[in-house]
DNA sequence: CTCCAATCGTTGGTGCGTCCAACAATACTG
DNA sequence: CAGTATTGTTGGACGCACCAACGATTGGAG
């Protein structure tokens, strides 16, 4: 027995096991392209937005204006945005996805949905289905 | 819009988001006593195999052994655990719970049942059933 | 009985995701 | 113009999970 009785069922339990068990698939995955959760959030956003100031990346994708920093700084030495003074806005950045970072943000979304079929491979398609909904209903109310 | 098109619906982002609010409520409860999951984990692991080695606790409560170290710090730090050198095994220490760590674990006990509810509020009885088979399917193959 | 392998606790470090506080530079408002 | 707001950056923190190395100790093989 590796867990508490007192723990195990409890759906904070479940959760964070099944939580930890994607997480640990994807970031495996991600890996072989030496990248994090971070920089595929961050190229997205900008393929979703098309060039973007780093405030605008971080409310789209959901993270601190640090955070987004430090990605940055990592795709455009990685050549995969680029960063450039905003002439209209001089406190403002331009970021754009360059061609590679294109390439590369559609090999990390053939990933990411290989990834997505392994997390839920234990369920049939029915059960995935109602899965998704109930986590849906639980994420609201963030 | 506060997220990627790319990204929500996908299991991966459910699971992690219904995971941080879960969590996030977890940790606001257990803060109110300075208490963090690993203490708890730990406390319940020896209320409910009574006094262990670190290494057992370890094993029971799924923690690195390094882990257990700090916590048991803390614990006995606190008055809630007491730590001494098993005369049987010189390598071993023998960690038990003390009266103060059983009043506060029952505290958190119940701290624990109300997150529950609190993170299950959003589906019906029925739901909740549901959601936590579909986890449990989800978290074997660990 | 000796030597080697295994175990235990400890220290110190890594990683990821998330968040916060402060600061200088710049823009906007009254 | 004065004051406020926003932007990017830096540096730090947290919680959970790992890993590597070390000394101390124990147990087993020969």
């Amino acid at each position: 027995m590796s867990v508490l009785d007192r723990v195990v069922g409890r759906p904070t339990w479940l959760l964070s096991r099944a939580n930890a068990r994607a997480q640990a698939l994807l970031s495996d995955a991600f890996s072989e392209f030496g990248v994090r959760g971070y920089h595929f959030r961050v190229l997205a956003a900008l393929d979703q937005d098309g060039p973007s100031s780093q405030a605008a990346i971080g409310h789209i994708a959901g993270m601190d204006r640090s955070d987004v920093t430090a990605t940055i700084d990592n795709l455009a030495s990685w050549g995969l945005v680029t960063r450039v003074l905003d002439p209209a806005d001089r406190r403002r950045n331009v970021v754009s996805i360059t061609d590679a970072g294109v390439a590369r943000l559609k090999e990390l979304d053939a990933t990411l949905a290989r990834v997505q079929d392994a997390v839920l491979q234990p369920l049939t398609a029915q059960e995935r289905a109602t899965l998704l909904q109930l986590l849906a209903k639980l994420g609201r109310g963030f």
